[in-house]
DNA sequence: TATAGGTATATTGTATACAGTATAATGTAT
DNA sequence: ATACATTATACTGTATACAATATACCTATA
């Protein structure tokens, strides 16, 4: 009955989680070669538990690696970008199909409050609480869907482009929280084909707009980047 | 000059794939642990990069890890398994749509070639090799797709659910080429609706069997290994 | 000054060592 | 003989050590 639980987290699950943080909120340049000695000694752990957590992000598209090289932060190119964003349409589409098929009337409900209750005030609302907001309301129609394979994919992709969302989320709020209950109309009328109709738009949407996008947030993240070169040589 | 080429290739990613061979022809059993010291030995490696290899494998889900116990080859309940085929039929369909829309004449051409070249003499093969043919007909189709990502994913899958595949393939080889004559035949035309639709009851249709499928393949599994047992205590 | 070569340093890849914990084996009491 | 407690063994999780290789630095030369 010594900490908290008895229950102590796995050191490579929370390197893992941190390392992965890291990557999605673009503490790596895209591109950045990761130094193991200085990563460990700042995470306070050894190699070999950094090394295993390296690996699973490897695995999962975070970074890469090369023989001799070491490992790498990944550097997404706008094609790339592309492909996940269709990816994403596709997963949510299915989604938004699955669970026209199979959520109870609660689940649906519930979905309902969360509108409401995180539309209204969204204006004193930063960026970061917008995309927050709207990845949990797609998550969410996924999860209603009742495939936890389909799950753990999007919330990987997601996990991915989630910098990039920021971008236009400042100009789209009023017309995502527009989509969003349009989508949600169809769900409970049960009607599937509007339903996923209204989610590719909303997502095609955004699609449209990647290219222009990707070329703002490459900017910031190397205006951010550099900033902090900066205060390091100060 | 000395081997094949002077690039040596990644330790861990040898082992990785190594490892990953032995959980798809299901050389653990399901939900067995996995003894790092006895592996890493008859892999003639240390633990370091096995551990990093089987890292890369829990985070593609063949492998799970518990804290303090190490890993065990993933032990597929049936309704993962049903996961897992649905995700495969939403991603097929998506990738045939692609196609419809995105591959040149030729590589359409070069795919009905395979057809012909693999269909007729079918009575002499194996099995495995009739799985074989089946996936890289569907992978052929997501490749045509132009989405690499999807491409990945779609590999996962199919190496996780390969063993299932086996089983109803002995009966269905003729309805299988049918099936897929009819799907080529689509793409031709640039039907899409057609195609997909074709698709998705070509896939459904194996998504209906697979309880009883799972089931079959269970006992081989088993037998297979308690043969196995046998072997080793004589 | 720019370039090339060579040496020193840093970093990765892998093996080994060691501590903590789970599992198996042994012994004891009922 | 069975159940429980205790000890011994095996295995995992993490740190460290060391060899191989890549990078940085420095010097010599055109």
């Amino acid at each position: 009955m010594g900490e908290a639980t008895s229950k102590k987290p796995n050191r490579v699950e929370s390197l893992y989680q941190i390392v992965k943080d890291m990557t999605i909120s673009f503490e790596f340049k895209p591109g950045e070669r990761i130094n193991e000695v200085v990563l460990a000694a700042r995470l306070d752990t050894s190699r070999t538990p950094l090394r295993e957590a390296l690996n699973r992000l490897v695995s999962e598209g975070f970074l890469t690696s090369k023989r001799g090289f070491g490992f790498f932060c990944r550097d997404l190119k706008p094609r790339e970008i592309f492909e996940l964003y269709q990816f994403r349409a596709i997963l949510e589409a299915a989604a938004v199909r699955l669970t026209c098929e199979l959520a109870t009337e609660e689940e649906v409900k519930e979905l309902e409050n969360f509108l409401s209750n995180t539309g209204p005030g969204i204006n004193g609302r930063s960026s970061e609480e917008l995309v927050d907001l709207d990845e949990h309301f797609h998550c969410q129609i996924m999860k209603l869907g009742r495939n936890t394979e389909m799950q753990r994919t999007l919330e990987n992709i997601n996990a991915r482009i989630r910098y990039f969302r920021w971008v236009d989320m400042d100009s789209k709020r009023k017309t995502t929280q527009d989509e969003h209950k349009k989508i949600l109309e169809a769900i409970l009328e049960r009607d599937t084909d509007l339903a996923v109709d209204r989610m590719n738009d909303h997502i095609q949407r955004r699609l449209d707009q990647i290219t222009v996008a990707v070329k703002e947030s490459y900017s910031r993240i190397y205006l951010a980047s550099s900033l902090e070169d900066n205060d390091e040589r100060t």
